[in-house]
RNA sequence: GCCUCAGUAGUUCAGUUGGUAGAACACUACAUUGGUAAUGUAGAGGUCCUGAGUUCAAUCCUCAGCUGAGGCUCCA
């Protein structure tokens, strides 16, 4: 429940017009309008998760009290104010709970109670000193008696994620999710993936490939908790800028909030020891899973999720080396997105309303942001306005199924940050002077860069990506053992080589369409013929090739799944 | 969150002008030993998304909610 208390010196109202088509009709009284004064006004809103009446009642109850208490008000005006939050009650409760306020407060003050469910019009005149505006907000924890399920009807109400396909193209990832097994979603948490075997195996590939080359980029790796104390998010802004979508937790009577971003948690490690010039430029990254509460409309697949895995890293830098640096993080996501043959267009967003830092730093860090995209001769777009609350930012755009484009890689030049958690480093003068930072993602999301990455392959992903490499298939039950030697074969010969096999009593041309809905790479027979001359028949891509030798077989595929280096 | 649309078997869908449901594929069993996108027969599978209302009766009508899809707005 959110409201606010003025302490007027007098107001008036009267009300209009229905709002609400369930409400009560007024008296005559009610009708006319009326007017208080020397009163405590409280304007009020009731929200969803005020679901425990008692509690919330006697919670609100005590706040316009000891209000009223400080300012010596007598007379109290309860005056429902819809627009105080986003998140509304019914109706219902919310009327219930100002009926009871309403009875309480009458115990010890003169209340007037405006109708509920009216547009009203009023006018109010309001004392000037300290305590005469206040806003609060009751957030009652804790057990939710309303939630009493049994568990048979809980479990009647799980069901799983169906599809609405009528508008999604076939290479739409989340049918090929389905049809290779990969993920799923299900009502129980919504905007999060239940990742598969085979999807993970793809999640994986991509983590390492990028441990990898940034190792060889002089980046370092570290990993932050999960929920942080709710004052570091007072101290980075983002419970100022960012609150609505951060999800809350407690421990001990201690606010946490879910990591929404990770970069807090990367500042703390880089202040837990003195930095010198020498340590300059520090690349740090995180493989960081956050969560972020969306608009529920916004939400789809893999796109736009709530729980998602950022390649977030952050790069300390002195004001000399932040060109190169930018430079050099443009390399990285080239880098990467050539590796996919992706097409991408690049954006680069402008100061927001919602901002911290001063104009000055603002300026300062949109013009070099313009500077190296000119240096890159990138073609850009400019976003007046959308860039993030601490910085601008450089956004790196890819086209889905439906021809869409999403946000994958960014960078973020971030003045304001190491400001506020006063990051420091020792210079060659031995002067204690100010990093700049870096924010920057090349997959943006790991959940965001798999739904665009399936889409372009239409499923058919490069073989060191793909979670099952080979099938062997046997012709009959005749070439089980040989097939089964095969396998044996290859594994020793390709290490960590992903294969399986299909030896069901079933025709080819049925296990080979199996095999094609998986959109396996490489599916292998092996009949009499091929045991007979020790040789294989292989499908790629459609096209079978009779006859082929193992080892021209065994080297081919060597060579595709090197290719990740 | 807002607007529009959708939710029936594991999957893709049909159906009931209100009388608790059907196909194909998948699954299991049996037969079958096949040459690159679907071998045959049989069996098993459902609180028709959840809750409330109207009704003698609701999967179907009404209302509320949940989830999904497209768009808006917001973002990686």
């Amino acid at each position: 429940m959110k409201f606010l208390s003025l302490h007027v010196d007098s107001i008036k109202f009267k009300p209009l017009k229905k709002a609400l088509k369930k409400i009560q009709n007024l008296t005559e009284k009610q009708k006319k309008g009326e007017e208080a004064k020397e009163a405590l006004a409280v304007l009020t809103a009731v929200e969803k998760i005020d679901k425990n009446v008692e509690e919330v009642v006697r919670e609100f109850v005590k706040n316009v009290k000891e209000i009223a208490k400080q300012v010596k008000a007598k007379n109290i005006v309860l005056y429902p104010y819809a627009h105080l939050s986003s998140n509304l009650a019914s109706p219902e409760l919310a009327v219930e709970i100002l009926n009871k306020a309403e009875k309480e407060l009458r115990k010890s003050f003169n209340v007037v109670h405006a109708p509920f469910g009216y547009y009203k019009e009023f006018e109010v005149k309001v004392k000037g000193h300290p305590l005469s505006e206040l806003s609060r907000e009751i957030v009652i924890g804790g057990e939710d008696k309303e939630e009493k399920y049994d568990e048979k009807q809980l479990l009647r109400e799980i069901s799983k994620t169906k599809l609405d396909t009528s508008k999604l193209k076939e290479n739409d990832h989340r049918i090929l999710g389905q049809q290779m097994d990969l993920f799923s979603f299900n009502e129980t948490a919504p905007g999060m993936v239940f990742w598969h075997n085979n999807g993970l195996i793809i999640r994986n590939e991509l983590i390492d490939f990028w441990r990898e080359v940034h190792k060889n980029a002089g980046y370092k790796e570290i990993a932050t908790p999960q929920i942080l104390d709710k004052r570091l998010w007072q101290i980075s802004g983002h419970w100022e800028k960012y609150r609505e979508n951060i999800f809350l937790t407690e421990y001990e009577k201690r606010q946490f909030a879910v990591k929404p971003m990770n970069c807090p948690g990367g500042l703390l490690v880089f202040k837990n020891k003195p930095k010198s010039y020498k340590d300059f430029p520090l690349r740090v990254g995180e493989l960081g899973i956050v969560h972020r509460q969306e608009l529920s409309g916004v939400l789809g697949g893999l796109f736009r999720v709530i729980q998602f895995m950022q390649d977030d890293a952050h790069v300390f830098c002195t004001e000399k080396q932040l060109e190169i640096e930018l430079l050099r993080v443009m390399d990285l996501i080239e880098l990467f997105y050539s590796k996919f043959d992706f097409k991408y267009s690049v954006e680069l967003s402008t100061r927001p309303e919602k901002r911290i830092g001063s104009d000055k730093m603002w300026n300062k860090a949109e013009n070099i942001l313009k500077k190296v995209l000119e240096r890159k001769k990138l073609k850009y777009k400019i976003n007046e306005g959308e860039g993030v609350f601490y910085g601008p930012k450089i956004d790196y755009h890819i086209e889905d199924s439906l021809g869409r484009t999403w946000q994958c890689g960014t960078i973020q030049v971030d003045f304001s940050m190491p400001e506020r958690f006063e990051l420091e480093y020792t210079d060659k003068d031995n002067k204690r002077k100010r990093p700049i930072m870096i924010h920057r993602a090349i997959y943006g999301s790991l959940e965001r860069f798999i739904g665009i990455l399936l889409e372009h392959y239409k499923g058919r992903l490069p073989t060191w990506l793909a979670p099952i490499q080979v099938r062997i298939l046997s012709f009959t039950d005749r070439n089980e053992a040989h097939a089964k030697k095969i396998i044996k074969e290859l594994e020793d010969e390709i290490p960590n080589l992903r294969i399986d096999s299909d030896f069901r009593q079933i025709t080819v041309p049925a296990k080979v369409k199996d095999a094609e809905i998986m959109r396996i790479p490489w599916i292998v027979l092996v009949g009499d013929k091929e045991q007979d001359k020790n040789t294989i028949a292989v499908r790629h891509e459609g096209k079978v090739k009779y006859g082929v030798k193992k080892d021209n077989f065994i080297k081919e595929l060597k060579e595709l799944i090197e290719e990740r280096i």
